[in-house]
DNA sequence: AAAGAAATTTAGACAAGACTAAAATAATTT
DNA sequence: AAATTATTTTAGTCTTGTCTAAATTTCTTT
């Protein structure tokens, strides 16, 4: 049952899932960013995985995961977010620096060590970041929520998860405080595309646009 | 400062230290046994490694780290006993277990997160099945002790380290408590290479001539 | 000392996964 | 609608690390 799959194709394969939740297609170049490789390596390993039925591809329109491929997708990323809460959980790397780590260590994780790890965590369903981790079975619950640039002003909203691709963010918003599952209002956002003004523990925080992007709230149930 | 090395050139650095550290000559085929590969596959690796000064190689002679080559080899196995230890330490994975995984995950710590195990586990010396654990500056302190097969009878003994290779013999091992650090005595050799007979918690096991050469100790003080 | 056996190296091939440059197709402007 | 631009694919090359088969060197026997 368990075929071996390279570090690459998982991570191909995360890369489409995640290239998949946010945009309408996933197209070759979208894959080349998100991967740091040339349209031409994505177009090579496109074929590959079409040939092994994990991806379905329509030449010049963009890739789809199949169920096979998805469920190993999900799995990589069940990995990872479990790595990043138990890097933090259990040795205290920083949130920040936890992502990074768990890039490599998704790919050596055995199930047994993955189940003592989801133990030890009392079975969480989220990542330090706030994202949910898959389950075992291959599912994973998906959330409606905003994000923090789309909101009006005046709203009292919850943050509910932040991307965890940028280190720099990252420390920011550890520094005034700003987590998952912190409530917080929005106060303005200044024009000329200029910050969203929150306020938060009392204080108020300047959060650029393109930041606010990648933070993701709901209304705060009053 | 750092260089990035391949997993394999990791396994082959590390493959060279263990078998300088028992046999006179590091030959071809030993390299290849230890890591199933085939002979030519050493030869071309060793060439490569030679050019980039880590080891020294003498044609049909065999093969000898460089300091260089040393230092990176007792690097990659302080990750890997590291390893082994946090692994059966703070998730509770047994004994027999811990290698496999710690032979995937040496490949893949941090320098920070290497300082964090060590940190947790209270800078351990030794990992769970009595090896040194090399220090961070690359030196490590090398015992002076005996195979249990080479051993007379009537002499009382402290286990001092046990093969890791061996899942099934850790396993035996661990089912009559004989583990580093435990005392008991040598109570007789069986002829024709037969078992040796140790006596340990009031018992006595046999454990055979194979098994015991891989079963250090030394003699104990009284 | 020569022959035979064993170990090692060379030669040549292959698979994975990347790259660049050029060709093909799709999307956007004019 | 044609021309221009952007995206994607193809073609061909490279590196890493492996393999098998053949040649070379060393070791062991006689
Ligand atoms: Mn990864
Ligand atoms: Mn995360
Ligand atoms: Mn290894
Ligand atoms: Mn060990």
């Amino acid at each position: 049952m368990e075929k071996m799959l390279s570090q690459s194709i998982e991570d191909y394969l995360k890369a489409i899932y995640e290239v998949e939740s946010s945009e309408e297609k996933v197209s070759t170049s979208a894959l080349s960013e998100k991967l740091g490789v040339s349209p031409a390596s994505v177009t090579s390993m496109v074929k590959k995985l079409s040939e092994r039925k994990l991806i379905t591809h329509k030449r010049y329109q963009g890739v789809k995961l199949t169920p096979a491929g998805r469920k190993i997708a999900l799995e990589i990323i069940r990995h990872h977010r479990l790595v990043e809460l138990y890097l933090k959980e259990a040795l205290g790397v920083p949130w920040d620096q936890v992502h990074q780590e768990a890039e490599k260590w998704e790919h050596v994780l055995s199930e047994d060590l993955e189940d003592r790890i989801d133990k030890f965590l009392g079975y969480p369903v989220t990542d330090p970041h706030g994202s949910p981790i898959p389950r075992r079975d291959g599912t994973m619950i998906v959330r409606q929520c905003d994000a923090l640039v789309d909101v009006e002003p005046d709203t009292l909203v919850k943050v509910v998860e932040v991307s965890d691709h940028d280190p720099e963010l990252l420390r920011y918003l550890g520094g005034i405080g700003l987590y998952p599952e912190t409530e917080m209002t929005v106060v303005s956002k200044q024009p000329f595309k200029g910050p969203i003004i929150v306020e938060l523990t009392g204080k108020e925080y300047p959060i650029g646009r393109n930041a606010a992007k990648y933070i993701l709230v709901e209304k705060a149930n009053n």
